[in-house]
Parts: C-alpha cells; structure tokens; sequence
RNA sequence: GGCCCCAUCGUUUAGCGGCCUAGGACGCUGCCCUCUCACGGCAGUAGCGCGGGUUCGAAUCCCGCUGGGGUCACCA
C-alpha cells in the first residue's frame, strides 16, 4: 500500500535515547568540516547521556580505499572522540561497513519493492533527454515519472536490459523541523523520483544512508549543510519503510553551516587548512584543534571561548549551532591552541614535544636520561612561548647539539653591539668565575660584568651571548639556558662564537 | 533556471522586543612589563546589507529586495 502523505512520525527521542552517527566515506584524507561534524555529533551524544554510531558508508567501490578509512580511524582516535557503537567495537547493529551490508540492503529492497514503493525504471539517461526534449520539458526537470504508469514503462524496456529501481515519491509538500534552522518546507513536486538501485542490484547512497541510520535507531541525524536539500528525499523513503513496517519513525534533522576557506568558498580538500593532518603535523593540540572547531558555529557562553572536551559535552546542544557558515581562521585557531598548549601540565606538554623533536631529527628514536633531563628542564621554559608544537625544533634545538654543531644564524648575528668581542671576553670571565652554575648566579655575574661593569645597555649585553649559545635571535630565557647547557658548554660556545666576530 | 539555506566589527561569536551608548574573543594599533621572543596587564580600532511594515519601542517579529551559498547523478 503506497499513501499519497507522509504518515510517519518524528521521533520525539530526548536525552538518553538520543542515538546519533557519524558515517564518512572514506575518501581522501579527513576534513576539518568532517572532523566538525564528527566532534558535534559526539558532542551531542555525551551532552545528552545517548550513543554514538561510527558507521562507514563505502559504497562507492571507485573512490573509497582501505588507507582513507584507516586515516579516519586514526583521526577520530587522535581526537580523543570514542564512540559506542560501530567500526571497532561492534554492537548490536553489525556489521557497519556499509561494503559488507549487501544483503541486508537486498532484503529492505525486496520489502519495498513487495509494498509498492519501488519501481522498476528501464529509462537511460539519453531517453530521459529525449522525453523531456519531445515534451518541450526543461532538461533539467531530470526524470517525469513516467514509469509509474506500467503501460508507459513497457516503452522502455529493452532486451537484455536490467532495469534501475526508484522510489516512488508521495506528490506532497514535504516538511521538517530542522535542529539548527527550524521549519523546512520542500513543495510537492520539488525532486522526482530517484533511483535507489543501479540496474545491477547496486544499492545507492540514497537508499543505503536512511535504511542503516533507520536500522540502527539513528534519531538525530546531524551532517552538513549540503546535504539539505537531500533530506526530503530521505523523508520519503523513511515514510516508505514505515508504511512496509521497516521502521516505527522518521528521525530529527540538523544540517550543519559549512567551514569555509578563503573567498566565499567551501574550504576545499586542497586546501592545506582542511586537512586534519596538517594541523597536527603543524603542531595543534587535539584540545586546539577541538576547541577552534566547535567555535566555528558554536559558543559556550557570550565571554569565554576557551573549553575543554568535557566543558563542551556538559554545554552542547544542536540547538544552539549557529546556522551561518563560518570562515577558517588560521590565526584564531592558532590563538585558542597556543592557550591549550599553556593549559598542559609541564609533564604532559613535554612529552608532547618528543614526537615533533624526534621528526626534525633534533632527538632519536631512543631518547637518553640525559635527554630527558634536558627536556623536562627546558619544557616550562618555552611552554609559553609556543603557538604550535612544531616550534619545538626551532626553539630547543640547540639544547640538544654540542658547541660545534652550532650553526648562528644570519639575523642573529645583526644587532651586536660593536664591541661584540669584549663583552664575549668579559661574559665568559664572569661565568669562569661563577662557582654553582645556577640561573641566579648566573645572572648576577653578567649583570655585574655587562651592565654595571661595562655600562651596557641590556639588549646589547646579552644579545650576543643569545646567539653564542643557541645561534638563534630568539630562544628561551637566557640564564635558565645557559644553567641547562651547564658552565663548561656554555663557556665553550660563547668562546666560539667569539672567534667568528 | 527551479527549489532550499544564509545575512551583527576584517574574522568568529553574544543578542532570542525595552538590560544595546550593540558585549566577548582573534586580528590590528598604542602603552606597560621585559635579557630575545612570547606570556600577562591597560587602552584604542571596527559591525546590525537595503527598503517597507507590526509595535509606545526592532539588531531582535513579518514582507520584499539585494548579496552570498548549496542542490537539482544509475557520487556520497
């Protein structure tokens, strides 16, 4: 029995019944407008006390690859976003690659076909251009429907030739409350009829998506914005596996604004800024990286925008999404990860640093006690100096060479003081004679033999001992280093450097 | 072109009829702090797209316009 109205009903699933899902395809590398969506979603579910489905829609044998998937795998497990149910940790709903799902697809088909809901369609793409051009329709009406009619359908049908399988849609308005914009109306006649089935048993996207979130009691479906105008076809279709006894309601929409890139244009997957990896490799902090993201559509309160994962669990609602797309902003993003990086314990943001140490070959793979030492020594010395941790190399680098590795670079050797030389000579006197190598001691000693001694200005004084240690214009606070490097280094590289001036 | 969505400082966001002389954050500018760079502190800069309504009163509600975006596949 096919109704001419959409009869099935919304759900009405509040707090722990909430389900919602996160289902990428998996091509290409993950997105920063994925890893939003995935990160709302979760969001959603924790806020709510409900479930998170991972499900992964790879029916799309041209474009999807084993690596893309792993990639998402290793994004959301990076992220910190676990999820209840689905790839991994299985469930009552397996399995969730849509790949291995065929026959459970077949089986839905087969019910919609027996209640009247699906049709064959013999129609190729040129008759369809054809019909419409014969008609005087625009072509890009796209499919009449025709096929409805059986009479009509047996024009079409050619020898050895499969048909497609469509849906039959209801010829009325089509309306929906949306959880991020409100009420939605699409107009009778708006789509027609869509294939749901290639002509080789194929099941499509169209069909595949609804029947698994109906399947696994997804009630809050919550994806991006270009996916809207989808959503009334889906509409249909729920209301057509409700009508067949498929499913006992048709679930809550949200479409998500976009994350967008430079100009007015979506952030493209070119685009280096939206790829997830690339942000990691540049340093961002999951908690950055996070925190940014749900900014972009999304605030947790009108003077702070500064949150943890768990702040963001505790304060989320869908409701509450912006319906506006908003820019990727490289230097805010950069700002709210430099304020997490300062939210780590000195521990944990040292040992964060290793990995971006160890890739620019500034640490090995074996790290030695000695190394750690230096670092565990260093890390609070620079923790508030860091925007991304890629600066670790840059910055610490020269903590970790011995005084002849030391290369000084150009611009550190600009600004020096013309009597470069003597202030080296009297720098190094001093320390000669300082017996405990502390910073304070440190500190008192040049402070007596440059500023008081010599009368120099302090820029002048202890710019060229900066360079001489860590060949660098910029670094870490100077006596701290030098206590770090120890008496011995410390006097080796400033002679060094002495006999280059 | 049809249909749909969107519209507050440069960017992001607060605002859901009077609390708005429109708030925060990032950015930018200046100052303070200072051994470099940062952090931090202080100050400043800058916005309701336009036109009609509704109302005692509109950034907020309604309509139109303009502008932007999306979508119209046997991709997802």
């Amino acid at each position: 029995m096919t109704s001419s109205a959409i009869t099935a009903p919304f759900t009405t699933a509040t707090g722990s019944d909430v389900v919602v899902r996160f289902c990428p395809s998996p091509t290409g590398t993950p997105h920063v407008g994925l890893v939003r969506t995935a990160l709302f979603n979760w969001a959603y579910a924790r806020h709510t006390g409900g479930k998170f489905v991972f499900r992964i829609e790879d029916t799309d044998a041209e474009r999807d690859s084993e690596e893309s998937f792993e990639m998402i795998l290793e994004a959301l497990r990076w992220l910190g976003l676990n999820w209840d149910e689905g790839v991994g940790v299985g469930g009552p709903n397996e399995p969730y690659r849509q790949s291995q799902r065929t026959d459970i697809y077949l089986e839905i088909v087969e019910k919609l076909k027996a209640s009247g809901h699906l049709y064959e369609s013999y129609m190729s793409g040129e008759d369809i251009d054809a019909r419409n051009e014969a008609e005087g329709r625009a072509k890009q009406l796209g499919y009449g429907n025709w096929e409805r009619d059986a009479s009509e359908r047996a024009k079409y049908i050619k020898d050895g030739v499969s048909p497609a399988l469509r849906l039959r849609v209801p010829d009325v308005d089509i309306t929906f409350d949306d959880l991020v914009r409100g009420e939605i109306t699409f107009p009778a006649g708006s789509f027609p009829d869509f294939v749901v089935v290639r002509p080789n048993g194929q099941p499509l996207y169209t069909l595949v998506n609804p029947v698994d979130d109906a399947l696994m009691g997804i009630t809050h479906v919550l994806r991006g914005e270009d996916l809207l105008s989808s959503t009334p076809r889906q509409i249909a279709l729920y209301n057509a596996m409700f009508e067949a006894g498929i499913t006992k309601f048709i679930p809550r929409f949200g479409h998500l604004p976009y994350v967008m890139g430079e100009g007015n244009k979506k952030l493209s997957k070119r685009d280096p800024e939206s790829n997830l990896f690339h942000h990691r490799d540049r340093g961002f902090i999951p908690e950055g990286l996070l925190n940014y993201l749900a900014l972009l559509g999304w605030g947790i309160s009108a003077e702070r925008d500064i949150f943890s994962l768990d702040e963001l669990a505790e304060h989320f609602d869908v409701e509450n999404v912006n319906p506006n797309p908003a820019r990727f902003d490289q230097k805010k993003a950069d700002a709210i990860n430099a304020s997490h990086i300062r939210l780590l314990s000195v521990d944990d943001f040292a040992e964060r640093l290793i990995p971006y140490l160890q890739s620019a070959g500034v640490l090995g793979h074996q790290i030695s006690d000695v190394q750690r030492a230096t670092l565990k020594a260093a890390a609070p010395l620079v923790q508030e100096r860091m925007v991304v941790l890629s600066e670790a190399p840059g910055l610490l680098g020269f903590l970790f060479k011995t005084a002849d590795e030391i290369v000084i670079e150009d611009d550190a050797r600009e600004g020096m003081p013309e009597n470069v030389g003597e202030v080296l000579a009297a720098a190094i006197g001093a320390l000669e004679n300082v017996s405990d190598f502390k910073t304070e001691a440190i500190q008192e000693a040049l402070n007596h033999a440059l500023i008081e001694v010599l009368e120099l200005k302090p820029r002048f004084a202890f710019g060229p001992l900066r360079t001489g240690i860590s060949g660098r214009r910029i670094s870490p606070p100077l006596f701290e280093s030098m206590e770090i490097l120890g008496k011995e280094e410390t006097i080796k590289r400033l002679a060094a450097f002495a006999r280059t001036v």
